[in-house]
DNA sequence: GTCAGTGCAAACCCTTTGCAGAAAG
DNA sequence: CTTTCTGCAAAGGGTTTGCACTGAC
């Protein structure tokens, strides 16, 4: 199924309608890129994959859509990197390992790890999410 | 123990000389801040909290200093704000809340939490560390 | 036709860097 | 004295914003 194949652009389509987005040519375009698979992608990833394609997409229009996906539901930030934000594909219950050397994101099999007793939260509060982040790096 | 101390002082000085830190004026002065108790701080709030005594400290000496402290294991970094680093000064096994409204951090009892059964790491790497961010905010 | 979305470029903010002068040992 | 550190200001890099134009419905 390529980004590039109408009935999945239509599937795009439905999906983003589905999540409250109008489903503009450039909304399409990026998501298209970003769901053909789970995948972690930066803004910049994205700017530059877009733009291989026509039509071209501005950096603008990048950021806001991504940060319209977040907010929406269709995609989740990672952050890991104090350099950029990351936005994962995946929208499921699952964890990273981050790779320090090479700033790759991969995920963690979901069964593998598990928080035992979610700690009170603070009065008031309520959880948004739960972030697990294992640090790795090459042995030397 | 307040960082004007001058007790306290040399027991800064000593914990990084340990660290392999030359403890210059500006490390000292910026370790006592840091170190008076556990707290989270980002480099601007250093910044500020270190210009309100003498000697002043530059900025390029804040965030020369924090990194070298957080390389030598005397802070640990925490990244949850796309916009900026944490500098934590307890430097044991524990994990955070982080208010997403505030941006505020708070420790969570490191007995609250446990990872269980850390999976396998792909080959060839090793943990470097495993972050576990709980994002909440203020019920509506 | 109306309102939301897009593009461009400039602005922003945190962080890093280059380099000359100052401090540590 | 030599080497490391500091301060200043400028540069850097990801992200956001203001505003006029374009597209969706």
């Amino acid at each position: 199924m390529r980004p590039e194949n109408q009935q999945y652009r239509e599937q795009i389509v439905e999906r983003l309608k589905a999540a409250g987005v109008t489903p503009t040519q450039q909304r399409v375009e990026i998501a298209a890129i970003l769901f053909a698979r789970d995948q972690h992608m930066s803004a910049d990833q994205v700017l530059a994959v877009v733009n291989t394609a026509s039509p071209r997409v501005s950096k603008a229009t990048v950021y806001n859509t991504l940060g319209l996906f977040a907010e929406k539901g269709l995609v989740r930030e990672v952050i890991v990197d104090p350099a950029k934000v990351f936005y994962d594909s995946n929208t499921s219950n699952h964890h990273h390992f981050y790779h320090a050397d090479t700033g790759h994101l991969t995920d963690i099999d979901p069964a593998a790890i598990q928080i035992q007793a979610l700690p009170s939260l603070p009065e008031g509060t309520i959880a948004e999410g739960v972030d697990v982040i294992i640090r790795i790096r090459d042995v030397d």
